[in-house]
DNA sequence: CTGAAAGCGCTAACAT
DNA sequence: ATGTTAGCGCTTTCAG
């Protein structure tokens, strides 16, 4: 069961150690026998060099560490096929982690990953959304990031100058709030999003501006925070249900409140959208396959996993990079929005 | 930038190397003073030991590589949460990469991962789904599977004695398909699924046995295999749309096409479940979250992640295991299915 | 309780 | 074109 090494394949070869290391990784001529023998005997035996030993020599491992929040969530693994699609050429590979929210396991797998000396770390939700993230918490990424190229994704942490990328969620609020406003709706409510975390707050703030742009007046019955699940968008509409007047446009932080007010509507006998309409934000798949298909504002999940890689490949060459690369959002208008009934 | 090392550590501290090493593995006595010093200075630089030298050393990563087809399928997810689940307890953490359904790729990353040295290897869809998998591509797993201990996850691979996990997709096949029998139907089609798979050959299988159980006609015209998209569900409803007679009721091979059967007869003008009954296989989140929300087989992704790492952790530490651990689906109903019209 | 030394598997000068 | 040698950072005997 002991794997073969270099060792084993050159004394067969009858040559030295080197000329095997140099036939694997061609970095110097060899003459044609030896180099047939070698790589018959590689081929024999299978042989596959120990990349550890290689790292621990060349300082480098080709693993790229990745945090998540939750896998789960469709938003993630899109982020992560885009960064696997560009760590292709380059050959980088991915050490996935679910912190699930936990902070003392983001911390947890922050020193897994500087232990095993991975190249670069892409660090997605947990702390980095926080609208107070304690000091110890910052340190402790600030204290990693000088050690390892690491790069914060959608988030960000206050009075210090990590790099991140990030999709600029208050124009793709605005966006969606101006589409309401064009389809003639003047009542607009705002659903979902835990008041502590920075998602909401830079959509609240754009939302605020959105509608004092075009003059109109913010209800604040209608402004309901809560969290990001379904559920939350139900408990939501169900308040809103329950009011004497209530707006005829939601916007929802994200698609999942959004389908959940849509549930809430539904059951409750509205239709959607002439009743009212709904749109929400990130465009996970099941919002295109909702029954109505959901108006949403389109993160561009893949496309900002690859620009991660891109700047972490960066970092890692030492090459200059900005201290925040900004992806524009996209609406996309579906069946969930429509111009209001009266 | 350079990282800090135990001798940094032992030169400051006046000790060897060695002392270092005991206090951060605890493994023989050390004095209490000379402990605190070696603590402290750990503490000051922030030091982590090199778990490549380390690994180089103990002949182990602590890393378990997983190989999925495309954890964009949400199905995975739940698996690779699971699975870490499972793997949090011995502090296994893990290499992930998409295949994206390409054997080239499979076998470029089963190769990367044997470089690595990865403890264990996961392997999920692709090449062990096939019905007739080359034999090369067979020989690789197999020839992977005698150095690293390797599991294959819900799939296998004809004449060889692969340890395997899976889900008893023929049970689960034959739950649904008595469960819309006791419903009172007797026409009841099938639809989705790629013929050169596994998957849905094994669910084709159990859907004759369990209606000739029943003693019921199955009716060829309405056999519907395509492939795994919602997309597909959609044709084959429409196909069936077209027909003169069609069934009361529909199994499909997974959720996706269960999902785009409902939406291309919601669209039509059909009621579900009151025209016809549809069932699907998975339970995916959105299985939940659909409207109506869908009947439904649960493979317990999460549960088979678990399953398929404890597995792999018995053979790591060269227990005894057996060939192929099985897992009960469960039927789970919701409001696609009803009663027939008649 | 502590230090010296060997070695895990490989690469990269430096010789030849 | 090929061999020798010195590490990469750590753990683990074996002495003391």
């Amino acid at each position: 069961m002991r794997q073969v090494t270099i060792y084993d394949i050159a004394k067969e070869a009858e040559v030295s150690i080197s000329t095997v290391s140099r036939v694997l990784n061609d970095t110097a001529p060899v003459k044609g026998s030896t180099r047939a023998k070698i790589e018959e005997l590689i081929q024999k035996y299978n042989f596959q060099p120990n990349a550890m030993a290689r790292s621990l020599l060349k300082q480098e491992t080709g693993i790229i560490g990745v945090i998540v929040p939750d896998l789960t969530n469709p938003f993630f693994p899109e982020v992560f096929a885009g960064a696997e699609h560009e760590a292709q050429q380059s050959g980088h590979t991915f050490l996935l982690s679910n912190s699930i929210g936990d902070y003392a396991k983001e911390s947890e797998y922050l020193s897994i990953m500087r232990e095993k000396r991975v190249d670069g770390i892409m660090f997605l939700g947990g702390r980095i959304n926080l609208r107070h993230c304690e000091e110890h918490l910052v340190q402790e990424l600030v204290q990693c990031a000088s050690v390892i190229p690491t790069v914060l994704v959608n988030g960000g942490l206050r009075n210090t100058d990590l790099i991140r990328v990030a999709t600029d969620e208050s124009a793709g609020t605005a966006l969606a709030v101006r589409h309401l406003i064009e389809l003639g709706h003047t009542e607009i409510g705002f659903i979902g999003g835990e008041s502590n975390m920075t998602t909401t707050s830079i959509k609240l703030r754009a939302f605020r501006k959105a509608m004092k742009d075009a003059e109109l007046e913010v209800r604040e019955e209608w402004m309901l925070p809560d969290s990001f699940s379904i559920d939350s968008g139900k408990r939501q509409m169900l308040n809103l249900l329950a009011m004497k007047e209530r707006p005829t446009a939601v916007f929802c932080v994200n698609d999942y409140t959004a389908i959940g007010v849509i549930k809430a509507g539904v059951e409750a006998g509205l239709s959607i959208p002439d009743d009212m309409s709904v749109v929400g934000f990130d465009d996970i798949p099941l919002a295109h396959h909702f029954i109505p298909e959901l108006t949403t504002v389109s993160q561009q999940a893949h496309e900002l996993g690859r620009t991660a890689v891109k700047v972490l490949k960066a970092m890692m060459s030492n090459e200059k990079v900005k201290k925040l690369t900004s992806l524009e959002p996209q609406l996309v208008v579906r069946q969930s929005s429509g111009a209001p009934m009266r």
